[in-house]
This record gives C-alpha cells, structure tokens and sequence, in this order.
DNA sequence: AAACCGGGGCT
DNA sequence: AGCCCAGGTTT
C-alpha cells in the first residue's frame, strides 16, 4: 500500500463510485469476455474512442472468435472490419499477433508480461492490461485517463504523462490486491467522466475532499 | 527524442 | 483550425 495518508480512501471512494456509474455494460468487460476478446479490444482502443470501438467490436468478435478465424481470412476482410477506427496499421496488429499466439501459445493468449510485449501491437500498457483483465492477474497499466487522475489527486508533477514512472509506481502501490481490474476499469471511467482533462467536474467528484487538484 | 498513424467528435 | 481519443512502432 502506498505510503500516501489519502490513498486507501482515495482507493474506496473510487471503486464505489465505479460500482454506481462505471461502464460495466461494455462487452469486453463481459465475466465471461475470453482473452482474445480482451485482446482484440485493448487494440482497439488504442488511441480510440470507446464509442467508436463500440460499433465495430461485437460484429468483429463475432465473425474472429479465436486467432485461427484471424489468420483464415485475406488481410483485406480484417481490414474492411475495423476501418471505421482509423489507423489501419492494426490490421497487420491483429495478423502478427494472431500468428503468433497460434505458434508460440496454442491458440492460447499468453498469461506473461514479456511474452505479451512479444505479440506485435501490445506495449507496457497493452500487455498489462491483458493480465490484469484477461488474466486476473495483479498488473496496473496506466493510460492518459489514469495518469491524469492519479497525478492531480495526490499531486505528482508528470501530470498528464502515461510513460512516466511516477505515474505507474503510484498505481502499482495504490492498487487493491485482487481488484486491480475493477481498479483500473474505475480510474478510465472516472477520467473521462468526471476527471476530464479539460473542464473537470470537480465540483460533482467523489474525491474532491482528498484530493491535490481539486479547488 | 521525435515523427507518424487516422477517422470522428468536441471546441 | 486545432486538440484529443483505453498507445505503439518506426526512424
């Protein structure tokens, strides 16, 4: 736990306020969306809006359940999927990684940070957030939305840096053991709800009595 | 360290 | 017209 006098309740008002106004209708957060499914969506919304990931990602799931339907088909049909999301290049994401975890893995997603980072599109966030929401696993990953609200509420300098080292060993610490998932789902919820970059709603924040930011 | 990818929404 | 979006790869 973090040495932090205000981030155990930092941590508790946050994960009940997710309970209330959390997007758990999301179908990647689905109890029991697959790894692949996971995967797919954490692609996908690299740089994405949950809305635009919304329109494409049922149908694409639908149609490439596993990496074998992926690889099945020409590059063109993948790409006809998910051009409404703008940058194409994932395209080449999903056939490389696919390939991949065919013929390191099994068919299976793997469960390991390094072998994760290996699969072509995933970085440090992507692949923690595979463990933590694929897996179950104790990882925090930390985007723009995390960085954000976790740098205002206690202060930190690299304010809106997802690759700051600041930003992830404050995660890291403040994660609740054995929720890091419901965590990080919270932390992306809020910040771009009600800890928005530009006009945040600190006025109607659950937190604005303990946090750094907040006037 | 900086450029580049990208359509769509918001300002 | 400019900035941002559940970042990552390439130069």
């Amino acid at each position: 736990m973090s040495s932090h006098p205000n981030c155990d309740a930092f941590v508790d008002k946050l994960l009940t306020w997710y309970d209330d106004n959390g997007r758990h209708h999301l179908p990647w957060r689905k109890n029991d969306a697959s790894p692949f499914e996971v995967l797919v969506a954490e692609l996908m919304l690299q740089q994405t809006s949950v809305e635009q990931v919304q329109e494409v990602f049922e149908e694409f799931v639908e149609k490439f359940p596993n990496p074998d339907s992926v690889v099945a088909v020409s590059e063109e049909e993948i790409s006809e999927e998910i051009e409404p999301l703008g940058l194409q290049k994932r395209t080449k994401y999903f056939r490389k990684a696919s390939h991949r975890i065919i013929e390191q893995h099994g068919g299976h997603v793997p469960d390991e940070r390094s072998e994760l980072l290996d699969l072509h599109g995933a970085g440090e966030y992507t692949a923690a957030s595979v463990l933590a929401h694929a897996h179950g696993k104790d990882a925090v990953a930390v985007d723009t939305n995390v960085a954000r609200v976790l740098s205002r509420v206690f202060g930190l300098d690299a304010a809106d840096d997802p690759n700051a080292a600041e930003n992830w060993d404050l995660a890291e610490r403040s994660s609740p053991t054995g929720r890091c998932s419901d965590y990080l789902h919270a932390l992306i919820d809020f910040g771009s709800t009600v800890c928005t970059a530009s006009n945040p709603k600190c006025s109607d924040c659950p937190v604005a009595d303990l946090c750094d930011y907040a006037e």
